[in-house]
DNA sequence: ACCCAGGCGCTTT
DNA sequence: AAAGCGCATGGG
C-alpha cells in the first residue's frame, strides 16, 4: 500500500494520458506497467497494488504513479483564476503519471486525430499482436507488455496498418527505427533542456508540438510542458478569451505566461474538465457575446 | 450519410 | 504566421 491523499484512480488512469489501464467493476483498474502486471485500488489513506510476482522494490510502480508528488503544493502554484478553481473543485485528485518514454511516445504518435476510446483499442491490439506476453494471475485475460522499438522496427508498414493505425504506421515504424538507432536517445533526453527536448522529439515523422508536449509532460515531466489539443483550446476559448479571437500565437503565448511552474498540471485539469462538461456547454465556445472574465494582457 | 477525433505535413496565402 | 487540405479509421 502506498501512502496517497488526493489521488483520483479514474481521473487519473482513464483521462487520456495512459491508454492501456481498464477499470474493474469493483472500482479496481488493471493494467501492465514496465511488463508488469498490475491491479491497483483505492484504499482510505493510499492505493493498494497487486502484482503476480511479490515485489521487494516498488520503486518503478510510485516513480510511474507519482504517489510522492505534493499535489497541494502544486495546485498553490496555480494562477487563482476563476476557471482553474471550478476545474480543480471539480477534478480533485487528478493527477499526472510518470510514463515510460517510449511507450508515451509511440502512444501519441496513434493518437493524432484520433478519439481516445479508439486510440485505446490500436494499442491494445497492437501489444497483443507485437508485445511480450507478462505473466498474469489465474483467470485473467493473457496481458502483454508494450511492444520495444525494436520489435516495431522489425516490422512492416502492412503489419502496422492491420492494427487499425492508418496513416499513422509509417510515423510509428520511423519513429521505432530512429529511437532503436539512439536518434533521438530516450534515455538522455530527460536531461536537456525542454527546449532542446522539443526540438529533438519534433524531428520524428509525425510528432509535431502537441504529441511533443504530451512526451516531454507525460514521460519526462517537463512540468511546464503544455500540450495544446482542440480540447484545450476550446478551454482556453472558452473560459479567458471569451468573446475574442485570439491568434493561435495569442493562445501559445498566453499558456506560457499565465500558468505558471506547473502549467503542464494546469493543462491537464482544464482538458479533464472541460471534457466532463454536459456536452451543449461543452462545445459553446464560439457563440458567444458576453466577454467573461477574459485577461487583457 | 455526415461529422469529428488529445494532429501532422505540405502547400498556399 | 496562419490558414487549407488530405490523411485512415471508426463511432455517434
Amino acid at each position: 500500500m502506498f501512502p496517497a491523499r488526493d489521488y483520483d484512480l479514474a481521473a487519473t488512469l482513464d483521462s487520456g494520458q495512459a491508454f492501456r489501464w481498464r477499470p474493474d467493476a469493483d472500482g479496481s483498474w488493471r493494467g501492465v506497467v514496465s511488463g508488469r502486471w498490475v491491479r491497483l485500488r483505492r484504499l482510505p489513506n493510499g492505493i493498494a497494488a497487486e502484482t503476480v510476482v511479490a515485489q521487494t522494490d516498488w520503486a518503478w510502480l510510485k516513480d510511474y504513479l507519482q504517489v510522492g508528488a505534493d499535489l497541494r503544493a502544486i495546485l498553490r502554484t496555480f494562477p487563482d483564476d476563476a476557471p482553474l478553481r471550478e476545474a480543480v473543485r471539480a477534478c480533485r485528485g487528478l493527477r499526472l503519471l510518470r510514463q515510460e518514454p517510449w511507450e508515451c511516445l509511440a502512444s501519441f504518435i496513434l493518437s493524432s486525430n484520433k478519439r481516445i476510446a479508439h486510440i485505446r483499442q490500436i494499442i491494445k491490439t497492437l501489444c497483443e499482436r507485437f508485445g511480450e506476453p507478462v505473466a498474469a494471475p489465474a483467470g485473467e485475460p493473457p496481458a502483454f507488455a508494450f511492444p520495444s522499438p525494436e520489435r516495431i522496427a522489425r516490422l512492416g508498414e502492412r503489419e502496422l496498418r492491420a492494427c487499425g493505425m492508418g496513416f499513422r504506421a509509417p510515423y510509428l515504424l520511423a519513429a521505432a527505427r530512429r529511437v532503436t538507432a539512439g536518434d533521438p536517445d530516450l534515455e538522455r533526453l530527460g536531461a536537456a533542456e525542454l527546449a532542446t527536448a522539443r526540438a529533438r522529439l519534433c524531428e520524428l515523422p509525425g510528432v509535431g508540438p502537441k504529441i511533443a508536449d504530451c512526451v516531454l509532460l507525460f514521460a519526462f515531466g517537463f512540468a511546464r510542458a503544455f500540450p495544446m489539443d482542440v480540447w484545450v483550446l476550446r478551454a482556453l476559448r472558452r473560459w479567458y478569451f471569451k468573446g475574442q479571437r485570439p491568434t493561435p500565437a495569442r493562445l501559445r503565448a498566453f499558456a506560457q505566461n499565465h500558468f505558471g511552474p506547473h502549467a503542464g498540471y494546469a493543462q491537464q485539469y482544464l482538458f479533464h474538465y472541460i471534457r466532463t462538461q454536459p456536452a451543449a456547454t461543452a462545445r459553446a465556445d464560439t457563440d458567444n457575446a458576453h466577454p467573461g472574465h477574459a485577461p487583457n494582457s
